[in-house]
DNA sequence: AAACAGTGCAACCGCTCTGAC
DNA sequence: TGTCAGAGCGGTTGCACTGTT
């Protein structure tokens, strides 16, 4: 249903405000008070329709308004409330004083939302979506086959634990239970749920004892790297880590949707013995800490949310 | 220099909510 | 209880600006 928009009126104006309407618009609220919109425009002597007085000065021309570039620590409280709130751009404005909610949801918009997603983060759900990342280099690359393909399908999927115990001679089995497993994953992104919760890992990794692998000819992972993935639930966050979850915090049953992969990125990275305390250590990192600019703010920020699966994808080998 | 593409933001649209009657 | 109008909200659009070819 609906109602006829109040602005299809004739005579009023529609658009951009010139200054002398803004002009009348502030000298009468002075006076009057904000309020009655659908009367202001005419006693203000404004040839708009109530609604467009009203967002003028909610989103512009209120005093309190604070404009000019968002902070880091704004952009910081814009993501967490976003992840307790979803798209609810007045309870988030709330909280954040002379912000508006159009210029939240803008800056959303155009600025944090595409920066989750080239970082592969569901902006959404907040949680990581590998179906986000750019996938085009693992799959250039020459250490991929089918034997590989199904490895990483068991990091993306538990569920492809049952492909490993199961009959790899057959190719056309193999795919037709990937193509199964892959409708398995869409339906569960599309009810929210994280792809790999971290609990996994101890499955993943007890159910690959070596005993048990379809290819037992892989060898295994580096002693340094055994020790590290015992370590991933006993250990607390390193500085870094506590970073990301001031971005995104343990939600109620206290398992961070985040860590789930960025553990799997960082399990697999570990002969290079990376880390996100590494990145503090960067000139960037040292940039943004002791001060620069907004811009150079903004790039280790986006490099913060950044995580790549790294060239040698082939020590995933080590895992499997 | 011109054309085109990409980006950011103010403003609008359409729907829902809320309170008065 | 139902209706109506005002107010609020989230999504979308239009356009100016900037960068690239």
């Amino acid at each position: 249903m609906g109602r006829s928009p109040c602005c299809d009126k004739e005579g009023l104006k529609k658009g951009p405000w010139t200054p002398e309407e803004d002009t009348k618009l502030v000298r009468y609220i002075q006076i009057h008070g904000p309020g009655n919109w659908r009367i202001l425009p005419k006693n203000a002597g404004l040839e708009r329709c109530g609604k467009s007085c009203r967002l003028r000065w909610t989103n512009y021309l209120r005093p309190d308004i604070k404009r000019g570039r968002f902070s880091f620590e704004e952009e910081e409280s814009i993501i967490q409330l976003h992840s307790l709130h979803g798209n609810k751009w007045s309870a988030i404005a709330a909280r954040l004083p002379g912000r508006t909610d159009n210029e939240i949801k803008n800056y959303w918009n155009t600025h944090i939302r595409k920066r989750l997603l080239r970082n592969g983060i569901d902006p959404v759900t907040h949680a990581p979506r590998l179906d986000l990342l750019d996938l085009s280099s693992i799959l250039s690359s020459p250490h991929l086959n089918l034997s590989n393909l199904l490895r990483l399908q068991t990091l993306l999927n538990p569920l492809a634990l049952t492909l490993l115990s199961s009959n790899v001679e057959n190719p056309n089995i193999l795919l037709q239970k990937l193509q199964e497993n892959q409708l398995l994953d869409s339906h569960t992104l599309n009810n929210q749920t994280p792809a790999f919760q971290p609990s996994q890992y101890e499955n993943l990794m007890s159910e690959q004892n070596p005993s048990n692998l379809a290819d037992s000819s892989l060898p295994n992972p580096p002693q340094s790297a055994q020790n590290n993935l015992g370590q991933l639930h006993t250990t607390s966050p390193s500085s870094s880590d506590q970073v990301f979850q001031n971005y995104y915090p343990t939600n109620e049953n206290g398992s961070n949707f985040f860590y789930g992969v960025s553990d799997q990125m960082k399990a697999v990275d570990l002969s290079e013995n990376s880390s996100f305390d590494s990145v503090l250590s960067t000139p960037s990192a040292s940039t943004f800490i002791n001060g620069g600019t907004e811009d150079e703010k903004e790039s280790f920020c986006s490099n913060l949310l950044r995580f790549e699966i790294p060239e040698s994808l082939d020590q995933l080998d080590y895992f499997m």
